[in-house]
RNA sequence: GGGCCGGUGGUCUAGGGGUAUGAUACCUCCCUGACACGGAGGUGAUCACGAGUUCGAAUCUCGUCCGGCCCA
């Protein structure tokens, strides 16, 4: 037992002195010498911004109220952390920040400074992690961006390859005129804006009949390869199958008929050209149309625009319209509303243009991945459907080029003269085909050749944790894969699930991970996801500076696997008062067991009925927050152990303890004694179930109330001890819960402070058991509410009781009466309460339409009516079937 | 438009065939020897809407509306 001034107040302040001890001490390090069973986690690693967000606070709170409550019940954990460094908004930030474009200087110079901005970016979000107590072991830390881990993720690149999972082929893309790279689908922001539809006039040929078209985008005339109408139109049923001429350029183009076009819109004909929309490249692909290039990569018209080549789109529009007004092809314009793709970062709209491009052959996987699906545990069960839905419903293969710098290289070279693909060896990993050359010569003789100058997408580098993470390919990496643990989001299943899961399967033929648990998204006060664009975040360092992280951990764990919590700061600010309220407890508990010498024999021997009860609920209690946590429930652990702690042990036992604390007579040393233990114990026991959620906290009052320097998170967790669980005990405190509730109600009805003395008082009771057991609760009940003398008889006192309120059981009422329950119900609601209750009392039963009931069917609410003297207070006790009489 | 999830006092939430849990806010009372940053009471919900199954539906079924995440 520590004497220090323990102060009035909990500092939360003092967080980040055991975050720094934690550290020195290596707490969380992760053995792996098999002496204690593993359990490994696959840590998110999360993209380098430079700052998390309370998102991010969600679901590494849950990942560390787990990790804790492994190591307590005996698992060696591994809890490591990554970092996901590649990506777009990196290249546009340093972009930014230098005020260059990425060409203005050499590839190797912008990928350095992208390195620098993301080294910084790490270490401010790692210390932001450590702030928020998160049990990482750092000494595992990963970063994607380091050759180390570019080599790893190159090899699983080579081994997909030859195992003819990865090809490369022609396909549309996103692309960004600006920044001139292909974008993803995530990577495009849609904006809605008003533009013209253009009715243009298709000549006809072979005497077959003109088409008119309507068009959002004529400056792609050049590549248009077909026009399109619905088969059931009538007004081009004659057409179906016949050619007509692209005017000005005087090609001839089929008809052909699709379902897809919406014969309401425009005027029903549709041309296709590759690409003005996703629709066209389903067009394309569906009828195996020719493709045709009209715009190239920084948005200029290419030469089979004709004379338009060397425009940029806005200027070729212009004068396309111009040149079809002329020819008379130009029937009409109206201004439509139009949905337009724009680049995420730039807002430059995006067109679809075609490139030769790397591909992961997921179409053939499609059944493994399903497979897979099924053997992973997922909490909760209905986030696997999103993904096997998901897996069922793949368009294309998965498109891994890009065209960009701060990524990890494609390592491919081509031949110069055979065009041959050419790979690099595995030891040579990684690789930089832009400015280094193949060991080895072509096939063909030929030692010339081309590196490939795009780059993997990031997924390619983040998919395969669960390998790296276990130390592969170093053929050890099987002793900890699969990994034990996968947490996420469930906004990227179909990206990091999906991609994990295919990937890490195709590579070792085996589940990525035993079990997944997919957090919610936190809303922010507008009810939609917290993020930047939306202006809707608040910063977790507020969060902490105002009320410390184990309060926001505390307002994470107050929720469940899959379900989307909003943010609240008044949910902060109630965890922050409960460490408070545990707090306070803690110093008074202190304060009485100072000079308190453990013997736990003679504690036993002398617990009295409040001991028994609450140490019968602390021992359910740590059944229950271990069951709800080995089942991910945090927010019933939470709330279990915060209304034990608040309510039962503060509000009812030390209230109904401190007559014995505060006692100088020799009889009640023992029992004195048995009330400290209690303490003790209560406080020490909450404290380890508490840890995995506030473990500043609990390591900070832990540091107070038990000798040496062990930490709480190196002990074990606490074990259900079955002789204290006795629900008789349970009972019998309810019963003296119960009474000591009655006078304070009554106190509080009438005005009186809580601490007014008593006279005296006499509780009547009528059943034998029920007296003998408020007996044996004398002591605690006079202690308590400062009753002078207590009496407890059996019997009534000479007042009249009156029912006032029935209520019928209708759990006993429904199944035995069936559909006559009705009319029973009625019958008890619409009548006297009180001539019902004489009935039963006086006769046993009551006959209702001709069923007899007994008093077993209702419950009813007695008062006490016409009181006894000026002085003396008779009423009926809410919970018990007591009557009590105080005289003040 | 598609997949999945949800709609319960003013706000957030538990429950998921037998008359609704807790928190917060609000009102009243009490400065009880850890805590007024506390305690004791209280007001407040036809459980989104409509139909069906049932003696009985917040709960099961179907439909509608609204919201969320992801995708198109």
């Amino acid at each position: 037992m520590s004497n220090d001034n323990i102060p009035a107040d909990y500092d939360h302040l003092k967080e980040k002195d055991w975050q720094d001890k934690w550290e020195k001490y290596q707490v969380y390090k992760f053995i792996g010498d098999g002496t204690r069973p593993r359990y490994i986690i696959d840590t998110p690693p999360p993209y380098p911004t430079g700052s998390i967000h309370i998102g991010h606070v969600l679901n590494w709170t849950f990942i560390d109220i787990i990790a804790r409550f492994k190591r307590m019940t005996g698992y060696d954990v591994m809890f490591p952390q990554g970092w996901d460094c590649h990506g777009l908004p990196t290249e546009v930030k340093v972009e930014e920040t230098h005020n260059i474009r990425k060409n203005d200087v050499s590839r190797d110079e912008f990928r350095k400074m992208c390195i620098d901005l993301t080294h910084d970016n790490i270490n401010q979000m790692k210390s932001q992690m450590q702030s928020l107590g998160f049990s990482q072991d750092w000494s595992r830390e990963f970063v994607t961006m380091t050759p180390e881990y570019r080599a790893k993720t190159q090899l699983s690149f080579l081994e997909l390859y030859n195992k003819g999972l990865i090809y490369r082929a022609v396909h549309p893309v996103n692309w960004c005129p600006r920044c001139e790279t292909a974008i993803a689908f995530a990577e495009v922001d849609y904006n809605d804006n008003k533009t013209h539809l253009n009715y243009l006039e298709f000549p006809e040929i072979e005497g077959t009949g003109k088409v008119i078209i309507a068009t959002t985008r004529p400056e792609l005339l050049s590549a248009c390869v077909a026009v399109v109408v619905h088969p059931e139109d009538q007004r081009y049923k004659h057409l179906e199958g016949k050619n007509v001429e692209v005017p000005l350029y005087n090609r001839h183009v089929k008809i052909i008929t699709d379902t897809d076009v919406d014969p309401e819109f425009g005027t029903g004909a549709v041309m296709i050209c590759s690409f003005g929309d996703k629709t066209d490249v389903s067009w394309v692909n569906r009828y195996d149309l020719d493709i045709i290039e009209a715009i190239d990569e920084t948005g200029k018209m290419k030469d089979v625009s004709g004379k338009y080549k060397g425009l940029s789109i806005p200027e070729c529009k212009t004068a396309i319209i111009e040149d079809l007004k002329v020819d008379g092809c130009l029937i009409k314009q109206e201004p439509v509303d139009q949905n337009v793709g724009l680049c995420w970062r730039c807002k430059t709209p995006i067109e679809i243009l075609v490139k030769k491009q790397w591909f992961v052959a997921v179409n053939k996987l499609e059944t493994q991945i399903q497979e897979t699906t099924e053997e992973i545990d997922w909490i909760p069960e209905h986030m696997k459907i999103r993904l096997l839905n998901w897996a069922g419903s793949m368009d294309w293969d998965w498109c891994i080029s890009r065209q960009r710098l701060f990524a990890t290289p494609i390592p491919v070279w081509y031949c110069n003269s055979c065009g041959k693909v050419q790979l690099p060896q595995p030891e040579d990993l990684p690789v930089d085909p832009s400015i280094e050359n193949p060991p080895n010569i072509c096939e063909c003789g030929c030692s010339d050749f081309t590196g490939e100058y795009d780059v993997l997408d990031t997924w390619m580098d983040s998919s395969i944790t669960p390998m790296v993470i276990a130390g592969w390919p170093s053929p050890e990496y099987k002793n900890y894969y699969p990994a034990d643990l996968r947490p996420q989001g469930h906004d990227i299943i179909r990206t990091w699930a999906f991609y994990t899961l295919l990937r890490c399967k195709a590579l070792t033929d085996k589940k990525p991970f035993e079990r997944i648990v997919v957090n919610g998204m936190v809303f922010g006060e507008d009810g939609h996801k917290m993020s930047k664009s939306r202006g809707n975040v608040i910063a977790p360092e507020a969060v902490i500076d105002e009320y410390g992280s184990d309060s926001i951990r505390l307002w994470s764990a107050n929720s469940v696997p899959g379900s989307d919590i909003p943010f609240d700061w008044k949910d902060v600010k109630n965890g922050y008062k409960f460490l408070r309220k545990f707090w306070n407890a803690f110093r008074f508990i202190n304060m009485h067991i100072e000079e308190y010498q453990q013997d736990e024999f003679v504690a036993f021997e002398n617990l009295n009925p409040m001991d028994k009860w609450i140490l019968s609920k602390l021992n359910h209690l740590v059944v229950e927050v271990t069951e709800n946590l080995e089942k991910y429930n945090f927010a019933d652990a939470r709330n279990s152990i915060q209304a034990f702690i608040w309510h039962d042990f503060c509000d009812e036992y030390i209230e109904a303890v401190k007559y014995r604390l505060y006692t100088d007579s020799e009889d009640l040393q023992a029992s004195k004694n048995a009330a400290q233990y209690t303490l003790k114990t209560v406080i020490s026991t909450s404290l380890k179930l508490l840890s995995p959620i506030t473990p500043h906290f609990t390591e900070e009052v832990n540091h107070y109330l038990e000798d040496g320097d062990e930490s709480i998170h190196k002990q074990a967790w606490p074990l259900p001890v079955e002789n204290l669980m006795d629900i008789k005990a349970e009972k019998f405190g309810e019963i003296a819960v119960s009474i000591i509730g009655d006078i304070r109600r009554f106190k509080s009805a009438t005005g009186r402070p809580l601490n007014i003395p008593i006279t005296s008082a006499t509780i009547y009771t009528t059943e034998p058991e029920l007296h003998r057991v408020l007996k044996l609760l004398e002591s605690d009940i006079t202690g308590t509410t400062r009753i002078k003398n207590l009496n407890i008889e059996m019997g009534k006192p000479d007042v009249k009781e009156k029912v006032v309120e029935l209520t019928p059981v209708m759990s006993k009422i429904g199944p035995e009466f069936k559909k006559d329950a009705p009319v029973i119900v009625k019958y008890l609601l619409s009548n006297d309460p009180d001539e019902i209750a004489q009935t039963l009392e006086n006769e046993g039963k009551i006959i209702i339409e001709g069923h007899m009931l007994t008093g077993d069917y209702v419950t009813g609410r007695k008062i006490i009516v016409g009181s006894s003297g000026e002085k003396v207070e008779i009423f009926h006790s809410e919970e018990l079937d007591v009557v009590l009489e105080i005289v003040i």
